[in-house]
DNA sequence: ATTGAAATTGATAAGCCGTATCAAGATGAT
DNA sequence: ATCATCTTGATACGGCTTATCAATTTCAAT
């Protein structure tokens, strides 16, 4: 592993410490990857690893995703039929326009939006950790 | 089905005749409860109908839920392990503030929020047909 | 009203995604 | 280095949704 993300290693191991758990070589090789996504599959992630080491089995990729969500740095999030599991110490969010007809998808972020749903949220006493917007329509070429 | 949501059956059967199908008492009666729900999955909508009619099956429910989101009646939004079916036609669309947490989920709606997504869509020449914006966090007692 | 082609239904098998199980192997405190 | 404990990988399992298909219903054309 690369000595950058050396942050996350140390909340990791943090986390680890305080339950007792242990840290294993696919846990170091797994966060280096998901550490290079925004968010990415389980599934996704195992045929991305599969290349370097093909012995690694899909439930473990699952176990340590949901591993790093109680570490607080991953996310999960349903989408489709699957898990995304969002990096929460990404930087950078974007929103999706995404036309119904020719499935283009614009991203665009919004300040005064995301300034907006803080407010709805602390009105809740809620604290965001992530969120997702997305807004559906026909772009100009589709609208004829 | 009684003469309210009359718009809504309008709906459906335009869609209905333009992509040859056909109106069944299955449809009318599922989209008459669908209707007085703001939101629901096809497990709960089938315990509901199967006390007045216990032969209704599974998979015509989903068939149909999926069904009236073709026709713009419905949105599917994935939570937890389920589909949620939104009835999008109730009230004017609401968003969802939803705790990772307890898995509760606040619905709230925003004009200003609203207000600001079409303007996103104008700068890049969209025409907006639905969205969907969820905040995802923890509420004030999973904080702690 | 009857007919008949085409769509729909209900029952259930199948599929997909994620988790549980468990023997074999790795980790790390002593 | 030892050894109790945790982790892994392979796979069985379970929950949710869709596919399959014979029987039934719809609806446009008689």
């Amino acid at each position: 592993m690369a000595n950058t993300h050396v942050k996350e290693m140390k909340a990791l191991k943090e986390h680890l410490g305080k339950h007792q758990l242990k840290l294993t070589r696919q846990r170091e090789l797994i966060l280096s990857a998901f550490l290079r996504q925004e968010h990415i599959t389980a599934e996704a992630m195992y045929h991305q690893l599969a290349k370097s080491d093909p012995h690694l089995g899909l439930a473990t990729i699952y176990r340590t995703l949901n591993l790093f969500c109680d570490a607080g740095l991953a996310q999960a999030r349903h989408f489709g039929s699957q898990t995304q599991y969002d990096n929460i110490t990404h930087k950078g969010h974007h929103d999706h326009l995404i036309c119904t007809g020719c499935q283009k998808i614009v991203e665009f972020e919004n300040e005064e939006i995301e300034r907006l749903q803080e407010e709805v949220a602390s009105k809740n006493k809620f604290t965001i950790t992530t969120h997702r917007l997305e807004l559906y329509g026909l772009c100009s070429r589709c609208r004829h």
